[in-house]
DNA sequence: GTGGTCTAGACCACC
DNA sequence: GTGGTCTAGACCACT
């Protein structure tokens, strides 16, 4: 499914973290999609099922999916309360690193055209 | 100056290294001018002076600020070497937090305003 | 391991870090093979596990290791963008120390029998 | 003569014995040729005459220079017991960056012809 | 047991 | 007074 970085600071838990949320954000597992289980991807990563459990965890209380006892993990739909204050955070993790790229003299037309293009690759990726 | 998290994960030296940072983005501290001395700036934020140095020797490492023995650290001017590497990075981090962006439905247009928003409000400062 | 000179100049940090430096260079330490830890490395040169602390951080800075949390510090492979600007760097260095040669009367084809000798001996340890 | 570099952590008298030494080798200051005098040189440098002194005394128990009391500075010609260790030295330092360049793959030849490059690049110079 | 962070307190070279 | 180095001793998160 995905490659872990085993050397490198961050812990095992939080890679596997962001990889399952750019397979979400990216379209690959859709909404009420059902994740690998836990013991399932514990086995193909080589990992332990602990760090898969504390993974899963996180994803569920940040809202980006949801368990069923017995049933496995799935893929959340949106939901309005935690896409508010989500993208609040993007969008001042966004403003600081805008603020540094003015600092850097980037003309803001090339950087709006980058930002077009970025949608415009989504966009063609989601007609898959 | 400016105030800490003192319980939250991130370290106390990552955090001075940011608000410097920001600081100097934002044009508060102007090229060449001094930084408060490591000592002082530890009596005020009551912080041992070692962790006000280690922020500092980061910040020189990436090439914002510059240190005199027995005179202080400065704000670095724009050197190109620096530049485009470091564009390049933050490119990277930019095309991820736009990538969940439009995960979470953000229009483009939207996006877009708030970038020329930023752009504007930069532009606005640099008259000082 | 090594030896420290305590009252030279030069700080310990950076001694460790040289002495680090030339073992891996010489092929000593293998790509991905484990240094002493932290406080064992300390406590064999009877020295502040601090100061090895500063040593492995800059040389994880530089690239030449890598560190995996509470596993322990790496020889990190050579990576391409590390390897281009390093290079232009020794040649300046170099480009300084010949032409101080020079003014010493050192011959050209000594200083390349030189040059010779050292590539020649580095060939036949590549072998063990 | 040359500029200082006031941001750095170089001591100043440092920087001076090393542009002096510089112009020494390259030519510039022809052997028994006078060197400015101390008072000269700290007032073109605006910089306390204490530490014109200090690089001219250390550059003269380096060899480099000798003094005549009363007359002022002036280049030394090169001495036998001076070059020997000198350039030990110097190989020794020359040793482990062709070390660290042959561990960054840099090729033979290249680097060979790099030195023959210096070499007549230094011998048109002399013709000066 | 490991790396990473932080504190308290000390000494040095430089200006 | 300033940055830079070093020690001693402590706590934390992760494996």
């Amino acid at each position: 499914m995905f490659q872990l970085d085993r050397q490198g600071n961050k812990p095992l838990y939080e890679q596997i973290k962001e990889k399952m949320k750019a397979l979400i954000i990216n379209g690959a597992l859709k909404p009420d999609e059902r994740l690998p289980s836990v013991r399932e991807l514990a086995q193909t990563l080589t990992i332990n099922p602990n760090t898969i459990q504390k993974a899963y965890k996180e994803l569920e209380t940040e809202g980006f999916i949801y368990s069923i006892r017995a049933k496995g993990n799935f893929v959340a739909p949106l939901e309005q309360k935690i896409i508010r204050p989500r993208r609040d955070e993007l969008k001042n993790e966004l403003e600081k690193i805008v603020a540094e790229l003015i600092y850097l003299h980037e003309p803001q037309e090339q950087l709006i055209a980058t930002i077009q293009a970025i949608y415009k690759e989504k966009e063609e990726k989601k007609d898959d």
